[in-house]
DNA sequence: GTCTATATGTAGATAGAC
DNA sequence: GTCTATCTACATATAGAC
């Protein structure tokens, strides 16, 4: 792996523990492995290589929520293999966390990839629950954005109350939580995978 | 309003905004108009000011959300008041914001006003949530200290989504959506105020 | 109680040798 | 491409005068 890699990698990780104030060049570069002059080879500075990371690491979320979010057959299904995925909470969402660095929501460039990442998540989402709704397993009163966006923050939500507490149970409360309501909003009917209109 | 306190509310103001890490002695003390010699005098450092300030922040945060949480004749209107209330969601939580701060985790005395303060919100939401099971306004299956932590969750992830998007529109959706949830989770029937059991 | 002086380390970056 | 030297500013705190 090339120095250029190992910052990179080095950034994703530090950003996700310390968040973006709180990661300096020089401990990047320490973890990686890499002198101070490789890094300001590499990248304009400590903005330029932590958006790199931070763009690296919206990406890869994006993939792995998305092939979670195809796994199942109702829309309750989906969403319960999306929240119940395996997850450490107590280390929090490396894209969320960035949410609430004031460094990052100052600068458009940096924030970019995470307000991009939850736009998406929550379109993904709300295209499910709306499946849900046509196809009569869920309510016709549920709003799928709506929805959608309660369901992405119960997750958010989930990593504060889990390191508020040291603990990860109130992180799997707020799941069993939401998908407890998410049952009691469903018609009891089993629906078919396809989207609305497909099977007639 | 003498020294100390201008120290303290200015920490409160700053910690809110910039976090623990990004937040510096010397920021707060410009921002109190107080030099060094006073803040060292009065605190034995930043980790003790931030302590205090975080401390009176958690219980202006839990006063004010405890009379919320009594407005209202159901549990699902008194859930609604509390999620309803005024807010600037661009902001966050000055609470849970912390949580995500990693010297705050790493130092007990700085997190536990925060662990107390979620653990506080739970219990009373699990206990309006019972209420409204008890009372035979919400579902049987409900389970109240999920439901809880999902609430308070949908709250905290709220915020994230909102900076995320730098929108106020993805916290005011997922609380919609929360509501909508809970509605769905209701009988209909209309309950009464008091705690289970007190009406015969 | 508050001020100024002082001290050590780090943040973030540039310059130029190799 | 990587290294070391160097730079200005800030972080965090102590000492001691007033």
């Amino acid at each position: 792996m090339d120095t250029a890699e190992r910052l990179i990698e080095s950034a994703q990780q530090l950003l996700w523990e310390r968040g973006y104030v709180g990661t300096s060049p020089k401990a990047i570069q320490e973890l990686a492995g890499a002198g101070q002059g490789s890094m300001y080879h590499h990248f304009k500075g400590k903005p330029d290589l932590a958006a790199t990371a931070m763009r690296r690491s919206a990406a890869e979320l994006r993939a792995q929520a998305d092939a979670l979010l195809d796994e199942g057959d109702t829309a309750l299904a989906r969403v319960g293999t999306y929240l119940l995925r395996e997850r450490d909470p107590l280390r929090g969402c490396r894209v969320g966390r960035m949410a609430m660095d004031p460094d990052v929501i100052a600068s458009g460039t940096l924030r970019e990839p995470v307000r991009d990442t939850f736009a998406w998540l929550r379109e993904r989402l709300a295209g499910i629950v709306a499946d849900g709704v046509a196809s009569g397993e869920l309510r016709p009163g549920i709003d799928p954005r709506d929805t959608a966006a309660a369901l992405a923050a119960v997750v958010q939500g989930g990593y504060v109350l889990a390191r508020a507490a040291g603990d990860r149970e109130p992180f799997d409360q707020a799941v069993r939580g939401a998908l407890g309501l998410l049952e009691a909003a469903s018609t009891g009917h089993a629906a078919p995978a396809a989207p609305a209109g497909q099977d007639g």
